[in-house]
DNA sequence: TGACATCTACGAAGATATTCGTTGATACTA
DNA sequence: TAGTATCAACGAATATCTTCGTAGATGTCA
């Protein structure tokens, strides 16, 4: 059994966000996408990376000299684990609640909802 | 124009689900539900609420000698930012997204699961 | 009144997260 | 080869969050 990997912080969130959209990736390669949305030291994000590999969240390839760093779990356990946790912790575990706060948030496209309302139905479809 | 109270904290939040639950309620009250759960110090939960209270999360009324807290925001209105974030910062906006991890993670009952379609339709029906 | 309980205020310690300067190694290029 | 760019490592400063001990005020009650 693997040892759970703790929850992310803000900013190790940040970085796996990338990892996770553009695969592994360098340090300067983060540290590209990061500073484009808010001004963040090169060493910084070298530290976060760091320190996340001890942490276990994400795996180091030493092989070029720029290491290559790539998430370890997938991305739906990270998120699976985010949301399963606010839920517990803002809506006494209730899907619902949270999906109503979700909608009532930014406005939803139709497009969206529709999307939503198939996920239902094949989640109900996969569980009878 | 109010000023947007920060994102609360993992044990502000604690506190805030407290006083949205029981109303306005005194260090002691809040300190029990918490005990509850968790081990706690008297004296912790009192310099949370102080410290809620510079920042604006909650208001006290100092007419008791046991000052009574309550949420200066409506519950909702909280939840709602804590929705926002989390899908932004993990879900690049997809309220579709951050459902189906909703989904996947713990089972979600059949009553549940209606119970989002008829928020779905109340939803649309509202911005038609 | 005296002993005890309850309460706020405050400061500081401890824990965790974030940021960055500096150093030394290695690679590139003129 | 000399000069410059790029990189990892590390330590330390800073910021933020959490916890709690202590002190002093006030209330309770026998």
């Amino acid at each position: 059994m693997q040892k759970a990997t703790p929850k992310p912080t803000v900013m190790e969130l940040a970085i796996l966000r990338v990892l996770w959209e553009r695969g592994p990736s360098t340090v300067r390669d983060v540290h590209e996408v990061l500073e484009a949305e808010r001004p963040t030291g090169y060493t910084t994000v070298l530290k976060l990376l760091q320190i996340m590999t001890v942490k276990g969240m994400v795996v180091r390839n030493e092989d070029a000299r720029a290491h290559v760093y790539e998430a370890r779990q997938p991305a739906e356990n990270t998120k699976r684990q985010l949301v399963s946790d606010l839920v517990q912790r803002a809506f006494s575990g209730s899907a619902s609640e949270l999906m109503m706060h979700a909608l009532s948030g930014k406005k939803t496209s139709r497009a969206e909802i529709d999307e939503i309302r198939r996920m239902l139905d094949e989640h109900e479809r996969k569980t009878k």
